[in-house]
DNA sequence: GCAGTAATTGCATCTGTTCGCAATAGCGGA
DNA sequence: TCCGCTATTGCGAACAGATGCAATTACTGC
């Protein structure tokens, strides 16, 4: 359940980047999110355990974790990004525009479409969290009855 | 060339929206920009006709020609996002992480993951604007190389 | 264990975007 | 054509996120 398995401090070090408290509490905060964790939750939970972390720190950190490769960003619309830490797979999300709710979809099911765009136009997509807008099956039916 | 043809007003008053000359103006300074404009390539153009107008003015607008579907907005990565007036047909994007450049495909292309979503998960995919991430033909080759 | 060095942080500031509220001005009806 | 209602605007301020710079501090080699 910890992400000390991965020994990120290692994997940091190794390419010359520094192991921080501030990282080490911002992953943490990641981590105790277990889904989407905005950067404003980021913010709140580092802020409750070491009161002197600076916003400014906050996003330069989730940045650099995406660069390491140890969180990954999504954007769930309306500009706002949510992070992740990054699992084994990727995974993709349904994200419902009515009532809000995510659902997940596997990486093998869009897999089929990067491969045709690699086929069709040689351009490589290279995604690990793609987000996807639409009706969820409850809101859609709610629609349908809607209509007058 | 002009999206008078739309008959745009009468499809605002039919809904209870006014026709006021700040979404004429906008709406002409999305179409001015041809492809995707930014919302401060749209405030300077409105700007440069009607020096009043507010910056609130121009993302309460962007927005509310969105819920029309007369604007179609695209989230181009880096949390920006551009708008272009809807055409006819969706199209979607492919944007490269690398040297920034756009291609489009075709909502032929990725109809087939909408279509499998809805039969997988009876989730209804509706996006008339996706963009997708990744490496274009030229900067992969260069990255190919590039590997030591 | 200590000192040097460069990566990282905090601070101050700036930019782009959103929001509440009072003033303005489209639109429908008389 | 004028009036009233309320959608919309402009304004000011708040807000999230980015950035330049000086101070701090984690790591390396002694």
């Amino acid at each position: 359940m910890s992400h000390q398995r991965w020994d990120y401090a290692a994997l940091m070090r190794e390419r010359g980047f520094r192991v921080t408290p501030q990282r080490q509490l911002i992953l943490d905060a990641i981590c105790e999110g277990g889904g989407h964790t905005t950067p404003e939750e980021v913010y709140e939970r580092v802020r409750a355990k070491s009161p002197a972390v600076n916003r400014a720190t906050i996003y330069r950190t989730l940045d650099f974790l995406c660069e390491l490769r140890l969180v990954v960003a999504a954007d769930v619309g309306n500009r706002r990004m949510v992070y992740e830490i990054a699992g084994d797979t990727p995974h993709h999300h349904l994200v419902c525009r009515t009532c809000g709710k995510v659902e997940q979809i596997s990486h093998e099911t869009v897999k089929a479409l990067f491969a045709k765009i690699e086929r069709e136009q040689e351009f490589t997509v290279d995604m690990d969290h793609l987000a996807l807008f639409g009706l969820c099956p409850k809101c859609r039916r709610a629609e349908l009855r809607g209509k007058r």
